[in-house]
DNA sequence: AGCATCGAGTTAATCGTTTAACTGATTCCA
DNA sequence: TGGAATCAGTTAAACGATTAACTCGATGCT
């Protein structure tokens, strides 16, 4: 099979015997043509099956009609669902989303971001990234959307309150009248240190404060590594609270296979609220961040940007505290 | 903060006082030049900030150093993987990976892949994409790697054995005793019709077959939805095979809430052993059907049809049954 | 009639790169 | 010594679109 070369303007243009601003023109609906001259157009171009070149057109134009979203990990649902809902508003927009899974490899982000960032009108990154690239970024007048809380030129940042999230958490536990608590939590991340000075604030109002233990990825396998770790010191927790739920699944399942029950034994909660966190066994108690919103929210500011509206303010969203059995009353 | 067009190519061979060809090839590592040339231009690009445009760069080689990704779905863990198995094969040889989600709208689809496939060297395709559409990627010479069975010019097919798979489970099913089948399709999957058979020429062997049942989505919200009807048919089935291991996630659930044990009183099983199968309460017995291998191997081949090596035949993965308590021995 | 306006379409420059073909100067080798 | 080969770089034509500025004729208005 020979690969044809595909059909170009000039070409559909000679076939229908006018120019190719003729044709370039009517394609984009800017301006209409005599009946006979359009009906030629459009014979030639689904029997030559052309279609725009994109990069040709970006070249010109200077925009590519599509943005970029740097995420950590697509098998996090966390991200996914980040990615969903970015995705449903740049469609809306007919705008493309282009996702890299930067895959924890901070040597080969910064890479793949420089790259990406000169294919894409704007961009939502979710990951530490360094203030370098975003500086560049900034500079070449792409606007960027950070998942976080920066202050920087042409940057805007959306997040969801992890403090409050923490805290909300922190109180539940304590109004169920659990006493020892630990934080398996997860330090390579952003949000780690504010979760966790959450918990703490909210367990000191009835005057305790948690243990705190580290993982090294935020999976359920972690979370399962570590649990004999966390449960079979002495003064056993009999609450704990994981950096998120894929840990906190799988610290369950684990203390579970340890023979204690929960939530009489030890309560276990996390964050994101994934959607299989409901359907654990018991189900899981966890914060609702706001994952899919956070991904819609960043999106429609980025396209706000890119139409001229540069943001004036952060944009907060608010937790929501699933409880559920994980964490029942003991 | 005024948005500063990027530096050209141009910019740097002005201010380095050599013609754009000399620092086209530089960068490209092309040809060496007088230390004194090459010292002056590293210069200039650092301090102007140079990056090259990816854009005007294929448009003159032709080829985009990327390749495209649709998927139905980011948030199926098994999608997920298949983007993480590709996303890593294509970093490892350079090529940048567009992930688009088609968010089951097939008005979209076409529109979506449409553009899509201009922008990319190469196209995987996880979807029931039109056969037009393959046609025209194929006749533009781009190469499509296909998940699934398809006959087609300059369409290679990759795919996990899929009546194998639920042959297998079905015969693992019948050793354990189980007597009265139930399958939950989800019919709008190209691969649910070879499962269903699969499983049905399983449960052939001891003289049984399943009853069907279908959800509109595979998910567990429609896992636990259709479990009532399932599990309180008169003549309840003691084992049930779910499309996947989300819908039988959400189906485990809801049957425990309707106070059935599992697996005492009724076996659950599905397909893709995602990664909380395995934590969940009982750990699910699921089918691995290998959905990163399929996106490496997908990766793989599209990556070699790019370099020349039109692959002679399909690709067909071996599943491997993944035995875990939700279908103990009764 | 005279002049401005409009409609339908064209011309040609441009976007930021790459690359084939070229130029001079030097070096090599017989 | 003289021609070929090499070196270090340049020139200019692409790639496939968009778009500002133009042309040419017809129409409208007074």
């Amino acid at each position: 099979m020979q690969p044809k070369k595909p059909a170009t303007i000039r070409d559909v243009a000679a076939a229908a015997g006018v120019s190719t601003a003729t044709v370039s023109k009517f394609i984009n609906g800017q301006q209409r043509f005599s009946a006979e001259v359009e009906a030629r157009m459009k014979a030639v171009i689904d029997q030559l099956g052309y279609r725009q070149n994109p990069l040709a057109r970006s070249m010109v134009t200077g925009q590519t009609k599509s943005v970029g979203l740097a995420i950590m990990d697509v098998r996090n649902p966390h991200f996914a669902n980040i990615v969903k809902g970015a995705n449903r508003v740049a469609i809306e927009h007919d705008y493309n989303l282009l996702v890299v899974d930067l895959e924890e490899s901070p040597k080969r982000e910064q890479e793949l971001l420089g790259a990406l960032s000169r294919r894409v009108d704007g961009l939502i990154v979710s990951s530490r990234i360094p203030l370098e690239t975003v500086d560049w970024l900034a500079q070449q007048g792409k606007p960027v959307v950070f998942f976080g809380a920066i202050q920087r030129q042409g940057v805007v940042a959306v997040r969801t309150d992890g403090y409050r999230a923490a805290n909300m958490l922190g109180r539940h536990l304590a109004s169920q009248g659990r006493k020892r608590f630990a934080y398996v939590g997860f330090p390579q991340a952003r949000w780690n240190a504010e979760r966790l000075q959450g918990l703490q604030d909210g367990l000191a109002q009835i005057g305790a404060s948690a243990k705190v233990f580290d993982v090294n990825l935020p999976t359920p396998e972690e979370g399962e590594a570590i649990c004999s770790r966390v449960l079979l010191a002495d003064d056993r927790p009999d609450a704990v609270v994981c950096y998120n739920d894929l840990i906190a699944l799988g610290f369950m399942h684990e203390a579970q296979s340890l023979g204690l029950k929960v939530p009489d034994d030890v309560a276990v909660a996390g964050f994101d609220d994934i959607p299989l966190s409901r359907y654990a066994n018991p189900p899981l108690t966890t914060v609702d961040m706001q994952s899919e919103r956070q991904g819609v929210v960043a999106m429609e500011r980025l396209l706000g940007a890119l139409a001229g509206n540069w943001p004036d303010a952060d944009t907060l969203l608010e937790p929501r505290l699933v409880a559920r059995q994980s964490t029942g009353r003991q």
